[in-house]
RNA sequence: GGGCGGGUAGCUCAGCUGGGAGAGCAUCGGCCUUACAAGCCGAGGGUCACAGGUUCGAGCCCUGUUCCGCCCACCA
């Protein structure tokens, strides 16, 4: 077991197992990173900061694959700027999540037996903060596991007091502007939840249903109107039928109202021009009660509103004969009695939009119903300005028109729950006179008839109302505090977005409204967790990947590069356990590199401070190379372009610095000459050390194991400043160099391969190269070419014959050959080169073309042409040499 | 009905301001070479959905067609 660095045991070091032991190296560090304090935010003079508030999940909730996407993503960009020298805070916390959580305690009572009304509301608030304190650390350690560094010191919970009281300041100071009222409208009433729903709570599923025509007969005579309707228990509370003032078929009504079946009542005939003549038959039941548009209907019309259904569905007294009846039993009912009646003219299948209740699923119905509601037009115009004006990015920024969209045709918010766990609405009713008092403290008195009878609002508040004023309710507001002044406007808010309009937009308009200024400089969008196959995973469908066994199995920094490297923007994430093990197989190729590299660092060594222009080509390479990297790693990190920085450290790391670099300095490690091995272990602690960095942000938990196996004192690498660029590494000459030698060692590898010389089998090699410089350069590295491809003898000549027996490959104008033992196939040897040939003829072809075109000389920038010129002429004598391979081969046919 | 995203290698997807089509996985061949067989070396594989257009030049820009997915919506 590997030991953690302290006073006692300043000399011990971490040693790297065999293979890595995520288990127990994940504990260790999150608990160092606690003790350390290292989560905790900074507010320092003079520094720039950077702060993120955490999408709150439910404080009942478990752990599932969208919060390991979303907190891994924000743990990347906190990290991140924390080692870049920021002020951070990364402000976490949990919703109380009211329906939902209501719910789940309701069907612990259900197993009980008893309802809520049984124990009543206190109990039963009792209940469920007696619940959320069983069950409401679960998710915060799952946070911890998936190596969330959240300032826990600032856990905040929608109903703790801080935010309570500024829940209570917002309502009130929102209903003195008149900005909050209480009015009749109609609602959507799930009757199961027993409460109303704001529009956006109701999830449209297109269901088969039916068309039903019904026959209004006119008071007298035997003629009728027909009315189709996809709900005919609501006709029961049909106060009026409409028609459009210009349709024809209207014209000439023989009378202006019809007697409603089943009912008696004499309905009147009304025209509005929100009816679609198209529709059905072009006569509409209106039944305002029961229907939104109907509802307005009656309004523009004056027409009653009869209510039919109690809060759970059933019919009620205004029903007449069918009170009583459950509303889909009454719908049954209603229509047999119709067709008995032979007013029933024909009923076909209908598909339409069905409104489900987002947490339970039931069909709602919506209700005319006393709520209270936000006027939130004012609230939107402000908060499309923001988006507008670039005060706050949305990202991508495809999301911008689908932000406009909702705010321009946003409709008022209603507030109100009839549910007990919540916020209750600081409003009081004055049982003398009547007087509504909004108020921040519970008022004793009245203050228009001074009476001590106050009864307070029985409602809760939506629990989008509280998480609406997250992102300065948990800073500290209404204080002015430190926080606030540090941390808002906060830099990014990273979240899904199938919550944009439940919480990003409301958060903007109450950040506005209250702050001055949006919340967030940044919103970053991600997409949803899918499965392979693209589907959206659910319990359902058994199709669910639970991140914590996912965790268990192949390590949190493989879950979190895996969801890292697939975060595009703008796609859904298909996750697999396929894809997460092909990611442990990086965090394994870390490990084995640093295994290998510590095989050779020693005590004293130190990453290199040496001007990099004077060290050998291997370094200078890999040094640029890592520059080039890192700026590739900042700038994705910078734009949200989460899967660019983990390609770009992935393909350093594997195929720059394992492939090449650490197989080309192998030779100077095992080595004698202590000059070079001592640069070379420099600049390897170097690279490593930037490498380890560069990726802490994305695999925090194997960095930092490694970082402390490192020579030297290491304290934590979360604390290491986040590598810069630095121009001086930058080295074109040492990447075209190394290219080369690259393409020649690649030449020789194939030749290997393709004509069967078995890998352990020393070669004789030769190369001709007419370029003089290029000559000396292969000539100065003929040694690490010999080392990486077996090469015994390497002859490097200028000029001169085919030796026989040999295999070949041109690399562009410059050609390889392989001795062979035995005979070499002519033939197949000849093939190859001639699809080569064919190949690289196509290109010169299309390039030929280019420059012979007056009009591309003419308009294209001049660096585009001088690269074709070039490209022309390295495929010109490429070509050149595969002809005087071929006529060499053709020769010795 | 409105809007958005997508169609690129067998699969999953990158491809940011237009300038020689990429990755991972899978496939084929060869390797236990002293960090790693969870590995190494080499190879094959694409009419960038279709049709037009703009441009010297289009996977990328414009128009149309088509097929998938999602979101919003007050045609009962």
């Amino acid at each position: 077991m590997t030991r953690i660095q302290n006073q006692e045991t300043a000399d011990e070091k971490t040693v790297l197992t065999k293979g890595y032991e995520f288990t127990a190296v994940e504990r260790k560090w999150y608990d160092f990173w606690q003790d350390a304090k290292h989560f905790r935010a900074t507010m320092d003079d003079g520094k720039g900061s950077f702060s993120i508030v955490i999408p709150p999940p439910n404080v009942t909730g478990v752990l599932h694959v969208g919060h390991a996407l979303n907190n891994t993503l924000q743990d990347i960009l906190i990290r991140f700027k924390r080692m870049d020298g920021l002020n951070t805070v990364w402000v976490p916390g949990t919703d109380h999540a009211g329906i939902a959580t209501q719910n789940v305690v309701e069907r612990q009572l259900a197993q009980e037996k008893i309802s809520r009304h049984d124990i009543g509301r206190r109990k039963f608030v009792e209940r469920v903060w007696q619940w959320k304190e069983e069950s409401g650390g679960q998710i915060i350690n799952q946070l911890k596991r998936l190596g969330c560094s959240c300032d826990w010191e600032r856990e905040r919970f929608t109903m703790d007091e801080g935010l309570s009281r500024a829940v209570r300041e917002v309502f009130t100071r929102l209903y003195h502007e008149g900005l909050i009222y209480r009015g009749d409208y109609i609602i959507n009433w799930c009757p199961r939840c027993h409460t109303a729903l704001a529009d956006l709570e109701v999830e449209h599923e297109a269901t088969d249903g039916k068309l039903y025509h019904i026959r209004y007969p006119y008071t007298s005579g035997d003629g009728y109107l027909v009315v189709a309707t996809t709900r005919p228990e609501t006709m029961l509370g049909d106060t009026a039928v409409a028609v459009h003032p210009a349709d024809e078929r209207f014209t000439d009504l023989p009378e202006k109202a019809v007697r409603l079946p089943l009912t008696e009542r004499v309905i009147p005939i009304v025209f509005d021009t929100h009816v679609e003549r198209e529709f059905g038959t072009g006569a509409l039941k209106v039944t305002p009660a029961h229907d939104l548009n109907d509802f307005e209907i009656s309004r523009r019309h004056d027409l009653p509103a009869l209510k039919v259904m109690d809060d759970n569905g059933v019919m009620n007294q205004d029903a007449g004969a069918y009170a009583g009846l459950d509303r889909f039993a009454c719908r049954r009912k209603v229509v047999a009695d119709l067709e008995a009646l032979g007013l029933l003219e024909k009923v076909e299948p209908y598909q339409h939009g069905v409104g489900h209740c987002y947490r339970c699923q039931t069909i709602v119905e919506p209700s005319l119903s006393k709520q209270w509601f936000v006027s939130v037009k004012p609230l939107a115009e402000k908060a499309i300005t923001a988006v507008k004006n670039g005060e706050t990015r949305i990202h991508p920024k495809s999301w911008e028109n689908t932000y406009f969209d909702w705010m321009y045709n946003i409709r008022d918010w209603c507030i109100s729950r009839q549910i007990w766990w919540g916020h209750q609405i600081p409003a009081w009713t004055c049982d003398d006179c009547g007087e509504i008092l909004v108020s921040t403290t519970d008022p004793d008195t009245c203050t228009a008839c001074t009476s001590r009878a106050l009864t307070q609002e029985t409602d809760v508040l939506d629990t989008w109302f509280s998480s609406a004023l997250w992102p300065f309710s948990t800073l500290g507001w209404p204080e002015n505090t430190k926080e606030l002044a540090t941390f808002y406007p906060t830099s990014a808010l990273i979240t899904s977005f199938d919550i944009l309009f439940f919480w990003v937009a409301r958060m903007m308009m109450m950040g506005i409204h209250f702050m001055g200024c949006a919340p967030f400089k940044d919103v970053y969008l991600h997409a949803l967790v899918r499965d392979a196959d693209g589907q959206k995973m659910s319990k359902s469908k058994g199709n669910v990947l639970d991140p914590l066994l996912v965790m268990d199995k192949y390590g949190t920094d493989a879950l979190r590069f895996t969801m890292t490297a697939f975060a595009a923007q703008g796609r859904d994430v298909r996750l697999s356990e396929d894809r997460i093990e092909g990611y442990r197989h990086f965090i394994n190729k870390i490990w084995n590199a640093a295994r290998f590299a510590l095989l050779h660092l020693e005590d004293g060594d130190r990453a290199t401070t040496a001007a990099p222009g004077s060290l050998p080509l291997q370094h200078r390479w890999i040094l640029s190379r890592l520059n080039l990297t890192v700026a590739e790693v900042r700038r994705s990190l910078d734009d949200f372009r989460f899967n660019d920085a983990a390609h770009a450290a992935y393909q350093f790391v594997w195929h720059e610095l394992c492939d090449w670099y650490l197989e080309w300095i192998k030779p100077a490690l095992y080595g004698d000459d202590q000059e070079a091995k001592g640069v070379t272990r420099s600049v390897l602690l170097a690279a490593l050390e930037d490498v380890l960095k560069l990726l802490h942000p994305m695999i925090p938990f194997v960095t930092e194991e490694i970082w402390h196996a490192l020579p030297g004192d290491r304290t934590s690498i979360m604390i290491e400043p986040f590598p810069r660029v630095l121009d001086e590494r930058n080295d074109p000459a040492a990447e075209e160099c190394v290219t080369l030698l690259v393409g020649i060692i690649t030449g020789i590898r194939n030749i290997r391969s393709e004509t069967g010389i078995h890998p352990s089998a020393g070669i004789e090699a030769g190369i001709i190269c007419h370029d003089p410089d290029r000559r000396a350069l292969i000539a100065e590295h003929a040694s690490a070419i010999r080392d990486m491809t077996r090469t015994e003898t390497l002859n490097l000549v200028s000029d001169g014959e085919r030796p026989k027996g040999t295999a070949s490959y041109i690399y562009n104008d410059i050609e390889i050959f392989v001795a062979l033992e035995g005979v070499i196939d002519i033939a197949q040897e000849m093939e190859k080169m001639r699809r080569e040939k064919e190949k690289i003829e196509l290109q010169v072809g299309k390039i030929s073309n280019k420059l012979a075109n007056e009009k591309f000389l003419a308009n294209a920038p001049a660096d585009i042409i001088a690269k074709e010129q070039e490209k022309h002429d390295l495929f010109a004598a490429k070509l050149a040499k595969i002809d005087e391979g071929l006529a060499r081969l053709a020769e010795l046919r």
